[in-house]
Formats: C-alpha cells, sequence, structure tokens
DNA sequence: AACAAAATAGTCAGTACTGACTATGATTAT
DNA sequence: ATAATCATAGTCAGTACTGACTATTTTGTT
C-alpha cells in the first residue's frame, strides 16, 4: 500500500519529500491509514533503489536540506501495475476481539460486559467523527471527487457500523 | 495476537509442538487469522527466551525429533497480561480498496464495475462458507462454547455483510 | 513393488514496519 | 529577551512476518 500511495501522490502533487507526502496523507486519509514518518522514508529510498523515483537535493535558505523525491517514468509504468493489481482486492479481516471470546474462560463475565460498554460508547463516537469528517470533505473537494468521498467514507461507515452492531448483540448475549 | 494464541493452545490443549499448533489454529481459527508455520516457530523461540515456555525434546520411534513446548507459571502470568491488555480491543480497519477508488483517476469505469461484480458474487460465497462452518463448529462443540462460537461467527458475518452492501451500493453509484 | 502425494518438522534469508532518538529552525507565550 | 513548543527532516536498531527451501515419514495409488 504504501509505494502505491507514495508513486499516486508524487503524480497528483508533484515533487515532494518526505514529511510532504507524510502531511498529505494525514490531511486527506487519516481516517483510512496510519502510516508512519519512517515508513515513508523506508519506501521512498526503496523505491529511488528500483529507479521508480529519482531525488535531488535542496538547501532553501538556511533550512536544513531537504531531499525532494520525483516520479520517473518507470515509477508512473509500476503504479498502474500496482493499481491493476490491487483492484483484484479481497476482504479478509482479522479482529483482536476474537482472540479475547475465543480465551474468554479466562476472564469474568462482568469485565467483558463493562468493556464492551465503553467500547460501544467509543464506536458510537468514531461514527460520529467519520460522518464529520465525510460532510467537512464533502464541502471542499471539487464536485468530480465527491462520489469517490462517498465511496470511501461510507465504506469505513458501514464496517463500523457492523461492528457497532455486533458489540450491541454481542452484550445483549452475555447479560 | 500470536502469543496469545500460542499461550492460550497449550494451556487448553497441554504441551505440544510447532507443527500440532498450527494444526489446531488451521482447523479452530482458519476463517478468523493466517498464522503461518514459520511464525508460530519465530514465536515459540521467542517465548521461550523470554521463560514464558519451556521445551523438552522427543524421538517418538525413527520419527525426526520434535521440540515439545510447555507453558510455565510465568507463561500463565503474561497470557493472562496479554489478555487483559487485548480486552481494551479497539477498531481501525484499513482497506486496499479504499487506494483504489483514491486513485482510480487512472483506472477505466468499466473496468472498476466488472471487477466490482466480481468481488460481489465472492463475497457472497464466502458468507455462505461462513454460516456453513458456523453450524458446522455448533453442531460438534459443547453446550458451553456455542455462544462463543456464535459471538466470533457473528462477528465475521456482520462485516462481510457490510462489506457486500457497500459493494453493491458502490456499483450502482457507478452505473 | 514402485511411485506419488500428503503429513510432519523444521530453517533461513529477505521484507516491512515503527518506536525511540537526533537535530535544527520557526513561532508563540510569558 | 527567553523559554517552550511546534514544524521540519530525518536515522537506526529492533521486532515481526513469511516465501522459499530442506528433509523425512506415512499413506495412498497403480
Amino acid at each position: 500500500m504504501v509505494p502505491l500511495y507514495i508513486l499516486g501522490i508524487l503524480q497528483r502533487f508533484g515533487p515532494q519529500h518526505g514529511y510532504q507526502i507524510k502531511k498529505i496523507i494525514a490531511e486527506q486519509l487519516a481516517d483510512f491509514t496510519q502510516i508512519k514518518l519512517p515508513t515513508i522514508y523506508y519506501h521512498l529510498e526503496k523505491l529511488k533503489a528500483e529507479g521508480l523515483l529519482v531525488a535531488t537535493n535542496e538547501k532553501p535558505g538556511n533550512r536544513p536540506e531537504k531531499t525532494i523525491y520525483s516520479i520517473t517514468d518507470e515509477g508512473i509504468k509500476a503504479f498502474k501495475n500496482m493499481l491493476a493489481g490491487l483492484l483484484e482486492f479481497e476482504y479478509r479481516p482479522t479482529f483482536p476481539s476474537d482472540a479475547v471470546f475465543y480465551f474468554s474462560e479466562h476472564l469474568e463475565t462482568a469485565d467483558l460486559l463493562s468493556h464492551l460498554t465503553v467500547y460501544i460508547e467509543k464506536l458510537k463516537k468514531v461514527i460520529a467523527v467519520i460522518k464529520k469528517h465525510k460532510q467537512e470533505t464533502l464541502s471542499f473537494v471539487p464536485p468530480e471527487y465527491k462520489t469517490i468521498v462517498i465511496i470511501i467514507f461510507s465504506h469505513h461507515e458501514h464496517h463500523y457500523q457492523a461492528e457497532l452492531a455486533w458489540a450491541e448483540e454481542t452484550l445483549n448475549s452475555l447479560k
């Protein structure tokens, strides 16, 4: 995923350095990925070694030196292949909470119930935040991106609602 | 997750070697985790180094030598702590397909539509399989485990249904 | 009896990720 | 004026995961 994001962002926004790429991801995709800065640098160097990016150095004023990365023609080709590969996406979730229940003979039911209650409240808040972000995002993106914004946000809404419904059912089944 | 599974299985089923642990996970949890054999061996050695497991060697007949791992008192304590930590579970999914849509300006709508159609059929099949496995599992587990089986399976059912609903909505919105 | 396939029991090297750390310039608060 | 905090721009070592590989035994198949 990370190389795809980097190559795509470099195409859409032009040459960038690591910190800026991280910022773009944090601003536009914070709800959907949690990519850390060292991960960005790791892949920038890797993509450079593969010839998909080239680096130039820049020293703006007396600021510390920056390494600016630009995508190459090779990089554009590789991006298209990655995207085509990803198109055959699959869905195979794993939930840490399944392990909790699998081994729940080692836990008190009361503890499970109280944690589930807290969890349900958290989920409700997250759902509210996502809905708010969706509206905010829709208010500033150009019209041609609105469909995509809706698709991505509603993907997460669906799954958070599923998680909430499961948590509520589970709470009731244990009471 | 893997250390928790290993320590839990060693408590529930007694001393085991790597391949058997893998088999237990594959039989009981195949729908929910995809832990590979080298991952098991990696953690067995790590847990041994931490003193949470002890290893004994066994040479049964003329079969190749086995390394059998048993949980220690330290290991039982660590397991309880892990489980208590996991109890504060969170939900933060990432979907590769979001990246596909985020960069969908580089794709043909027709390709998106045809892949979504295939994807929807796959999801329907997976849901049917999960429902079947749920019934099968319920038919042989002791009654006191039925609630847990239902909780874990229905967790996945909910999310697969969410994924299906999202995929169908998305397909319609792009038509 | 001979061969193939599956089960058993691992090793190892390469890939990916990230917490903790360093270091400097810019901005804000007091 | 100065201290604190934030933004910028990374490095590095440690952790985790797994594909590819090796090797033996058991079980079927012909």
